[in-house]
DNA sequence: GCAAGTACGTGCGCTAGCATACAGACAATC
DNA sequence: GATTGTCTGTATGCTAGCGCACGTACTTGC
């Protein structure tokens, strides 16, 4: 226990608990390394171990039609992954893919259990998690549904931008493309709308955002959307 | 107390309640009928009431833009509208309207949670049929992103099918294009389509369903996914 | 019985995104 | 340094769904 640094963890969750209560949890936490495009869980499996990214981020994926798939959440220091848990369901209704590659920290499913029942702090704070990932589950149905490919690409760099912590990551046009459910090609012209507005630029897979304002205004209401709402049930305790 | 029959309600998730848990619930119970097109909470505003449907289904709608908006989720007699409140938060992610006309069962949001605090069994089953809903609601994410309006339309006509318990009921094409999120003139073709392969028939914005199986085979793969999901986590126990 | 509203059908031009295919640039590896 | 794989750009033809507009039934109400 004494080994436990008694700093905070870096994942907001995590932060927002009490002092005692964050530090019981740690305890039973390991820290781990994501690599890029790892598959943490396929849809409909079991799930073995709760994840906090801390320099990380995760992408949830609803698989269509075997080969195809649409991405409907984005967790990175501010969330969890395995967030059905408190809902007393341990099978992924996601697959769980590694889309920035870095550190987290993991927990077993039993201790993770355990600690939940023990700490209503946790409770409280997870089922808020969950009220805005449902929330932004539908913000992001009705988005793939009416905006366009560069107004949803803009808002995907905007979310990733917020959880990359760099200007800076790694994401192909192709994988871009699975994400948003669209052509690869239509990345590839999206992405150069924005490459001419100089709002990005891009290389082989690294996509460096250079105006983060210039992308706001190019993004639909969407990002703007989820932020309010993220500030409204997370942010004010 | 004693004035309430100890009859189950004709609502599933009460259903499965044991019996003395339902009763305690139905004590607090009382019944409403609601009406065609009634909006009972819009998005982004404080809950009153929890609903249980017993004889009418409600639409879960996302605003977008203003003026726009997409179905993310049905309720029949197999659910509960407010269900976010056992995340703690009394603020309707998403605006509630009346598909079908019929009865329900209602009660206050603070007894209601009274009621969860008390009974185990009602937050076990309320939190699977959580569960439920965001399966069904990514379900439905994926399904508008890459699904034809007409095996879209088919499903919906599905769905509703299995929450009205009559083969006939009352919605027009305006209101189907509005929940569909397309137009109007997309629900025309594809239900006038669905008409001549004599699965349903409809006049003046009375719908008639011909041909179940029919109706099966032109919708996609998401309503048996979605049946399959609800059974795997509801149906079991 | 006439007016106004509601519900459904049709037509036309337009565009975003699709499927497919190919080519050039760069990277990694042996 | 040659081969193979990865990443991005470009082109062509196609289609589902869009916006808009108008026409036609049927229904309701004064």
């Amino acid at each position: 226990m004494s080994s436990i640094p008694a700093v905070p963890a870096a994942n907001r969750l995590l932060n927002a608990l009490p002092d005692s209560d964050r530090q019981q949890l740690l305890a039973h936490c390991e820290p781990v390394d994501l690599s890029f495009a790892e598959v943490i869980y396929l849809a409909g499996t079991r799930i073995p171990h709760v994840y906090f990214p801390t320099g990380s981020f995760i992408s949830l994926v609803t698989p269509v039609d075997d080969d195809t798939g649409l991405e409907v959440g984005l967790i990175g220091n501010e969330g969890i992954l395995g967030i059905t848990l408190i809902l007393g369901v341990d099978i992924a209704p996601f697959q769980a893919l590694v889309q920035g590659a870095g550190s987290a920290l993991r927990i077993s499913v039993p201790l993770f259990l355990q600690e939940l029942e023990r700490s209503r702090p946790l409770q409280l704070e997870l089922k808020r998690y969950l009220y805005v990932s449902m929330s932004q589950l539908a913000q992001t149905a009705a988005c793939n549904r009416f905006h366009l490919v560069e107004a949803r690409l803009a808002r995907w760099l905007l979310m990733t931008h917020d959880r990359a912590h760099a200007d800076t990551f790694h994401v192909t046009h192709i994988f871009l493309a699975y994400i948003l459910g669209v052509r690869r090609v239509g990345i590839t012209k999206a992405a150069l709308s924005l490459q001419e507005q100089k709002l990005i630029s891009y290389r082989r897979g690294d996509i460096t955002v250079l105006d983060r304002g210039g992308l706001e205004a190019a993004a639909c209401e969407c990002y703007r959307t989820e932020r309010e709402t993220y500030e409204r049930i997370l942010g004010a305790q």
